[in-house]
DNA sequence: ACCTGAACACCGTTCAAGT
DNA sequence: ACCTGAACACCGTTCAAGT
């Protein structure tokens, strides 16, 4: 995406003196804070600043806007999610094809479970964010960490194409948020992460025996 | 979902005359105009009214607030989706399982495609207006629709479970939405409907063998 | 360089008054 | 029964003044 999308969320200005680093990092978590704890429709930069004890004008100093507020941490989390896929992507390498499949699913999935109250805070967000954006950019992301690692797959002539990993990473996705915003149960998740497993396996292996 | 859940979006009063009613629908239809023509973020109560042709006043008559209207639109949109899969489904029992599948894929991606601006429009608001509650519910409608058909199928002694067939929807919607969000060309929507038919039947096919 | 908070603009919602 | 629009409350954002 062109980085005009993105601009008009990024900092206004970069701390230079210690104090400020710090005022910055407490806006940022006043926001996850106040986020859980209000929701997102009751999120107000004034009770943002309140709970960060600093004023308003301090924190329109370092974010131009309420959305870049969310879009911080909007951004954080994904990072983290992507982070955790990537080492994941890494440790699979030559192993057979459905395993890696396998790890890298669980992993997602772990990774949106163990954060599911800031998942669902931030699905709510999304839309006002700028959120297609950063989720594109993940994908990106998160395609190439799984084309490397498919590039090593024995018993494979022709890895998947780039479209089918997209594909793949979308349907997970959004199986996902669709059960967590249900509120879907530990054990609901249990047998989601079995049942994600098997789609995106059969899906791949179908792709795979296509192209060859 | 607990009725309580949508209540705060329905209708506060009903029409009881002519004009009134012409009144509603002349507020819904301003709704989904400004909608598209000014975005999400510019959709204001007083815009709406005014496109409509009245005051605020007799907007609020109708509808207790502003996310009432947006729920409205999103509510009629996914009842639309909704009657175009049942015919489908409808049209599609006794058919091989594959075929089945294929048809409702492909319905899905045609009524979202066909109305494309709307959708992308909607997702943006989703969030605030009680998608989720709206999704649930539609999920459950379409899964039904889905197993009526799925029971005909011929060669099949155990059609899939519940569980299956939702997994299956998500999947479907989530990776629709990603494509609508990110601008997909009509190219890409082609390539991605033969994708999702594929992904689709692979994981069926999969989940009745594993199930026998 | 950084912080404050009163002031401004805008928008969702209401309600007394009209037909 | 239905409609109007000025008035109110609240919230995002700014900016002159402070340290």
């Amino acid at each position: 995406m062109p980085a005009s999308t993105l601009i008009a969320f990024e900092a206004r200005k970069t701390p230079v003196q210690e104090r400020a680093a710090a005022t910055v990092q407490a806006i940022f978590e006043a926001t996850i804070q106040v986020l859980l704890s209000h929701g997102a429709d009751r999120l107000t930069t004034t009770r943002v600043a309140e709970r960060a004890g600093v004023s308003v004008g301090t924190l329109y100093q370092y974010y131009p806007n309420k959305q870049a507020l969310l879009f911080a941490a909007f951004d954080k989390h994904m990072e983290e999610v992507c982070a955790r896929i990537e080492i994941v992507c890494d440790g699979a390498c030559r192993k057979p094809l459905g395993e890696m499949i396998a790890q890298v699913v669980e992993a997602y999935v772990d990774a949106k479970v163990g954060r599911a109250d800031i998942s669902v805070a931030l699905y709510h967000v999304a839309a006002e964010v700028g959120g297609p954006a950063v989720i594109k950019r993940t994908t990106q992301r998160l395609r190439k960490a799984l084309e490397a690692m498919l590039e090593t797959a024995p018993n494979l002539k022709v890895p998947p194409d780039k479209f089918a990993v997209e594909v793949m990473l979308a349907a997970i996705s959004g199986a996902m948020r669709s059960a967590l915003e249900a509120g879907a149960s530990p054990a609901m998740m249990r047998k989601l992460r079995e049942h994600l497993v098997l789609l995106c396996q059969s899906y791949m292996a179908a792709v795979t025996a296509a192209q060859a």
